[in-house]
DNA sequence: TTGTAAGCGTTATCAC
DNA sequence: GTGATAACGCTTACAA
C-alpha cells in the first residue's frame, strides 16, 4: 500500500540509475558511504576549512574510493559559475593567434577555469555565432581578436554582462578594454625606418584589408607616416593577398615585371610574405638591400636565420594572451583593473633594409 | 499566518531573482510570454516537428523577444548530454597539431559539439590533469595525440565509458583506436630513399624522445631500417633538441668539428630542423646534396621555397582532426566505425638529397 | 499536439 | 561544524 503511491518516483529513480548505467558515482554517494550529508561534502571541496579535519578525510577517502569528482554541469547550475572561459580568435593557422591562446589557456588553467576556444575563419558571422555559443555555456569572460566585429556581438557580451577584452589590437581610443599593441604605430615606425633610409617609392604586400582591424590600422599607419612626407603607395603597388610566400612571389615578380618607376621598399604584412619576396628577389637577381629593401613582421626564426636577414618586428603573443587572462580574472574578482594594456612591438634592424637606391 | 510558513521560500525566489540581476531570461519566462509550457519550450528546439507551427512561431517570438537562448549546464544536466568534446595536445606551437585542432573542431561544430582544448606540454602528468578536468566537464569523447600517457588516462576514460580516439599515430597492433600516419614506416621511407641513393653514414637530428611515442617509432623506424642493411647511427651521431632551426645548425656544427668520419646524410625530425642544418651547411660552405643529403618531415612552405629545395614527408593534419571527429561522432551515433583510419603520410622527393659523396 | 511535474548533480541558506 | 532541503534551468516520461 505504501508502495502504490510511489512507483512511478521509484520507477524513475530506477531509470535514472539504469541510464547511468557505469560506475559512475554522485555527491550523494560519497555523502552516503562517508557517513556525512551532501552539505558537508560539498563543503570539503568548495570551503576545506569550515569541515573538521577528520570529516574532511573521511570524505575524500570516500571520493577515492568511489572515483567521485564534482560533476561540472551541476556545479554550474547550482554555483551560477559556469568556470568556464572562451576567447575568438581568427584562425589557429597563424601561430601569433596560436601561442595568445597558450597563454591565455595557461592563465587560465591556474585558476581552475576552462579555456573554450572559438576560430572564427576571418569571418564576423561566424565570429557572432561562436560568442552566442559561449554565451550559451555561459562562459563567464570572453577575449576577441580585433574589433572589426558585428555590433551584436559586442552587443551580446554586454547584455550579458560578460566582461571581455579585445586583443592583439590597442588602440588608445578604443571603446572597448584593449590588450595588445597599436599596429598603426608598428608600421608608421617601419615606415618611418625606411623614409629615414631615404626611400621615397614604396610597395606593399600585405594581408586583406576586409573585416581585419588590425591590418586595416596597419595599411594606415603606412598611409598617414607617408602622407606626412608628401608621399603616397602608387595603386599598382598596393597588394592583398593570403599570408604566404607564395603571395609574396608573386607580388615582386609582378611589381618587377611592369613597366614603370619600381619600388625601392617593399612593407610587408608579415614575415611570410617578405620570406617570400626575399626568396623572388634571389631568383630575380635583384639584391638587398642595395636595390630593394623589405620588411616583415611577426620575427618568425627563420627571419634571422634567411640571408639577408630580414628586418621586421617581435610581438609577444603569448604575454598577450597572459595579459587578457589577468585582466580577465582580475574583473572576476571584482578589483577595477586598468583600462586595457598595452604591448610594444619590437623593431628588429637586420639586413634586409638598408639606404635607398639612386 | 499562512505567509509564516512561505516567508523563507518567498525570501530564497526574491535573492534568486536578485542575483540573476540582468535582464537574463529562463526558460519558464519564454513559456509565459509564449503562453505555452515549459515542455514545449524545450520542444520547439528539441524536436520541432513534434510541434504545430503556430506555436513554435510564438515560442520562437517570445526567445526573440526576452532574448533567450538555453542554458547549456541545465541542458547538460537534464538530459545527461554535454555537447562538449576534449583534445588533448602537446603544445599549439606546432602547427601540425594546431591544424589537427582546427579540423576537429569544424567538424564537430557542425554537430553543435563544443571542442574543449588542452595542452600537455608534452608532459603525461599535464595530460592527466587535463583529461580529469575534462571528465568532470562531461565530455562525451576525447581524442589524445599519441598513446605515450599514463596508464590511468585511458583507465579513467574507459571508466567513464567516454569513446577516445589516438591522433597523429597509427599501429596497426595499438590497443586503441589510431587515427593518424605510421610514425615508424614514414621514417624506414626516408632511410630506404637514402640508403638506395648509397648513404652508408648517417647522423639523425630529432626531437626528444621522452614521453613520446610518435618521436620513438621514428626513431626505431630509422634503426630497424638501417638494421636491416647492417648499419647503425653512431651515438655520436644521434641528437636530440628543440624542434628549432637553431638545433639544426648547432648539431651540424657539431658534427663537421668533429673528428672521425662524417655522414653523408642527415634525417631531421622535422623541417625546422632541417632548414636550420641546411642553413648552417650554407654557412659552413658544403655542399647539399654533393657533399651531404638532409630530409625533413611536414613540408611547411619554407621547405619547397628554399634552395636547394627541402626532401620531406607531408601529412594532412586538418584531415586528421576530421576523421577524428568524424569516427567520434559516428560512435556516439552508436554506429559501429572501422577501429581507427590510417593516413598517409607523403613523400616529396627534392633537392636535398642525392647520391652518397664518395 | 500539449501540459504536468519529477529529476539531473550540485550549491547555498538556514537551523541546529 | 554539520545537516535538511530548496533552488539552479532544463528535459522527459507520462498523462491528457
Amino acid at each position: 500500500m505504501p508502495d502504490s503511491l510511489d512507483p512511478p518516483a521509484a520507477a524513475r529513480t530506477q531509470t535514472n540509475r539504469a541510464r547511468r548505467s557505469t560506475g559512475r558515482s554522485v555527491l550523494s554517494d560519497v555523502a552516503k558511504l562517508a557517513g556525512v550529508s551532501t552539505a558537508t561534502v560539498s563543503r570539503v571541496y568548495n570551503e576545506p576549512d569550515k569541515v573538521s579535519a577528520n570529516v574532511r578525510e573521511r570524505v575524500e577517502h570516500a571520493a577515492l574510493t568511489l572515483n567521485w569528482f564534482p560533476n561540472a554541469a551541476g556545479r554550474a547550475l547550482a554555483s551560477t559559475r559556469s568556470h568556464i572561459a572562451g576567447i575568438i580568435i581568427p584562425t589557429l593557422d597563424d601561430r601569433v593567434f596560436a601561442s595568445q591562446v597558450s597563454g591565455m589557456q595557461a592563465a587560465f588553467a591556474a585558476r581552475g577555469i576552462t579555456l573554450v576556444l572559438g576560430c572564427s575563419n576571418y569571418d564576423p558571422a561566424q565570429a557572432l555565432t561562436q560568442v552566442r555559443a559561449m554565451l550559451a555555456r555561459g562562459v563567464e569572460a570572453m577575449a576577441v581578436v580585433g574589433e572589426a566585429h558585428p555590433a551584436e556581438l559586442f552587443d551580446a557580451l554586454r547584455l550579458y554582462r560578460v566582461p571581455y577584452a579585445v586583443t592583439y589590437a590597442y588602440r588608445k581610443d578604443s571603446p572597448h578594454t584593449c590588450i595588445g599593441f597599436d599596429n598603426h604605430a608598428a608600421y608608421a615606425e617601419i615606415t618611418e625606418h625606411l623614409i629615414g633610409l631615404g626611400h621615397r617609392a614604396f610597395a606593399v604586400c600585405i594581408q586583406p584589408t576586409r573585416d581585419n582591424d588590425r591590418v586595416q590600422a596597419r595599411v594606415a599607419g603606412i598611409r598617414a607616416t607617408l602622407e606626412r612626407h608628401g608621399l603616397a603607395v602608387r595603386p599598382e603597388h598596393m597588394f592583398e593577398g593570403e599570408s604566404t610566400m607564395g603571395f609574396g612571389r608573386r607580388s615582386l615578380r609582378t611589381i618587377w615585371q611592369a613597366s614603370g618607376e619600381r619600388p625601392t621598399a617593399i612593407i610587408c604584412g608579415n614575415d611570410h610574405i617578405a620570406l617570400g619576396v626575399l626568396r623572388e628577389a634571389e631568383e630575380l637577381g635583384i639584391a638587398i638591400p642595395g636595390e630593394l629593401s623589405v620588411t616583415g613582421f611577426d620575427d618568425l626564426e627563420m627571419a634571422q636565420e634567411i640571408r639577408p636577414a630580414l628586418t621586421t618586428m617581435r610581438v609577444d603573443t603569448y604575454e598577450i594572451g597572459q595579459l587578457a587572462a589577468q585582466y580577465l580574472l582580475d574583473t572576476l574578482d571584482g578589483k577595477r583593473p586598468l583600462h586595457g594594456h598595452e604591448v610594444h612591438a619590437l623593431f628588429q634592424l637586420r639586413q634586409s633594409t638598408g639606404p635607398a637606391a639612386r
